[in-house]
DNA sequence: GCATTTTAATTAATATATTAATAATACACA
DNA sequence: TGTGTATTATTAATATATTAATTAAAATGC
């Protein structure tokens, strides 16, 4: 059968892992009516004290027409401001209001749970060489 | 940095890989004027020669309601159609067309020839390491 | 047989991805 | 100084993802 040639192949079976690794931080999210790429966002801003757009799209890997939006919808409920740079007016800072650090103390503990969790669930060695083979994965141009 | 652990997490990372491995593929697909979606229900139907919806859902990984647009637009193109099944109205076969099938020769040779680059540029340990990786994610619950 | 429950496909509403184009600003430099 | 070019954020158009609800048909229990 070679659809097993396409269901195993190295996208595919990358597609699958996210499928089974997923549901379970977004069940999360979900409580906190917070979307994944939303989450993605402020787990960067609880680092980062000002993040330009184009940077936090290069740090969350979310195309950058896509974070327009999602930042106006993280504005229009209070968790993240715009600020203008003074320096380079061409720039947008991202800043987190307090009430989107405050989130920080509420979702991380849960989130932290359940990433050891899944880490448990994998024999260290295994998990190891999978962390390699996708920082290679990732380098291979 | 504690940004890092969340650039270097599991689900960062596979998206990372995604992001790096699929542009090569698309950049094929689109020569065709096809979506990664709607490739991916192509080369399901190339092996399996009437596949269900749900069924398709499954093994493409791509959710119903979005494969039924998918399904819409294949069908404009000519190249696929639905066929209510006789023996269980409920379900709808997607057929190819012979203009869905001969899609084949012409797409298949340079997606394989793709894939083979990209296999070639990870050491072969390292590339069933990462299988088995990725086995073992999926598996775990 | 009939009511109940399941299943398959679809619709609906909202959010995000993809690609190309645009407006404003910064920058290089003749 | 002004002109061309690059950069940053945004908009636009289309496709897909997510979750819940809906419709029609089939299976199931009694």
């Amino acid at each position: 059968m070679a659809i097993d040639q396409f269901s195993r192949s190295l996208p595919m079976m990358l597609y699958r892992a996210l499928d089974a690794v997923m549901p379970r931080f977004r069940k999360i999210f979900n409580d906190f009516s917070l979307t994944e790429q939303q989450w993605r966002v402020l787990r960067v801003l609880w680092e980062l004290d000002a993040v330009t757009l184009n940077r936090l799209a290069r740090i969350t890997l979310i195309p950058a027409p896509s974070l327009v939006g999602i930042i106006d919808r993280l504005e229009r409920a209070h968790l993240v401001n715009r600020q203008r740079s003074q320096s380079d007016r061409r720039k947008i800072n991202i800043v987190l209001t307090s009430q989107g650090a405050a989130l920080e103390d509420e979702i991380m503990p849960r989130v932290a749970s359940a990433y050891a969790d899944l880490k448990q669930a994998i024999d260290p060695e295994t998990w190891d060489q999978l962390i390699q083979g996708l920082d290679e994965i990732t380098a291979a141009r």
